[in-house]
RNA sequence: GCCGAGAUAGCUCAGUGGUAGAGCGCGGCCCUGAAAAGGCCGGCGUGGGGGGUCCGAUUCCCUCUCUCGGCA
């Protein structure tokens, strides 16, 4: 049976401040797994509040990888992601321990389990071109072009969402294939392995009130310090894309109080969840697991626990 | 107690004799090399209670309740 044969791996999403890290550890121990992280702001290093990482006590009773891998002044990207997170499988492999990857970043996820189309890398001089062009043309502009070289494409992306434009624009212009072609081609950990994929989720507002108490407990260990000693260096734009960043930068600018800076990090601290969560809910291999207030983390870990034994 | 202003969406408020909008908030969605990013869609409403005028009232009139100012 070959079926038996397939490698396991788990993997724990869901939105952000739900409580993943802390099921994760206590899951990890139960099924002999390391944790990978799949996060676009953990990876990079000096920003632990910012990223709420798992601490080092945290990392301690369990390894976790990728966090850290990357200085804030480096771009980042699903790509780097992905060769990292398959590399790190390789090893777990070897060593007969399950990765159990956590986390919310839902491209990261999908590039994991269901692939990234083959290499076509960002090319800086054509993106400037483009940009340039957005710019003086409006994404009205581009976005005819790509309705000529691509329909396929076009028809998938609305005429204002200029990044997207651009990236399919790109990857005709360097390789004269459509996107929309290569974007067929794709094979992730899916095919080859036993997935087991679950999600946490709580009632809307009780998920909102635990986003909300977490910036405040980020505060309260110093996220202002982190930020103003992370905005002392220059910022990729990968990690200045971080909720936090930005809305500090405001306060520290005087443009408003450091209240406005919270409430302003809460509420999209919010609408990131509720995107995240957008995200995950089409996704029909995800098990839900509904989380009240009342579980604690060793119930919760013990519930998927028994989804994958029983 | 008297005088004045107000009571409309979750909040702050606009407007109109033909059953209502704006901003913020909130909800839904899209997503393949920036993804904690970027983009799209949606008004979510017993217009404070009751009565009257009118073909028709959220809009005009009366009254009650409440809120906020001012005077006592």
């Amino acid at each position: 049976m070959p079926e038996e044969k397939k490698k396991k791996i788990v993997f724990l999403v869901g939105p952000t401040g739900i409580g993943k890290s802390a099921v994760a550890i206590i899951l990890a121990k139960k099924i002999n797994a390391e944790i990978v992280s799949c996060d676009s702001i953990a990876v990079y290093r000096k920003m632990d509040i910012i990223a709420s990482k798992a601490t080092p006590g945290q990392r301690k009773k369990i390894k976790h990888h990728l966090l850290d891998v990357v200085s804030p002044a480096q771009e980042y990207n699903v790509a780097k992601y992905r060769k990292g997170a398959l590399a790190i499988c390789d090893k777990l492999f070897l060593k007969g321990k399950v990765p159990l990857f956590v986390g919310g970043s839902g491209l990261y996820y999908s590039i994991i389990i269901d692939g990234l189309f083959p290499h076509v890398p960002q090319d800086k001089s054509i993106r400037a071109k483009l940009n340039r062009q957005l710019e003086t043309k409006g994404s009205k502009y581009l976005y005819k072009r790509l309705t000529k070289i691509d329909p396929a494409a076009a028809k998938k992306i609305h005429p204002n969402d200029a990044r997207r434009i651009i990236r399919a624009l790109e990857v005709y212009l360097k390789t004269g294939k459509q996107i929309s072609m290569l974007q067929k081609n794709r094979s992730g950990l899916g095919k080859e392995h036993e997935l087991n994929v679950f999600g946490l989720n709580l009632k809307r507002p009780a998920l909102y009130r635990r986003v909300d108490a977490r910036v405040n407990q980020m505060f309260r260990l110093g996220l202002i310090n982190e930020v103003k000693r992370l905005l002392k260096h220059k910022l990729s734009k990968t990690a200045a894309c971080a909720i936090g960043i930005n809305e500090l930068n405001g306060y520290f600018n005087g443009l408003y109080p450091q209240d406005e800076a919270k409430r302003l990090i809460q509420r999209n601290s919010r609408h990131y969840a509720k995107r995240q969560l957008t995200w995950f809910r089409k996704d029909k291999r995800i098990q839900w697991i509904d989380i009240n207030k009342a579980d604690s983390p060793a119930q919760v870990s013990l519930k998927i626990w028994k989804k994958l034994f029983l």
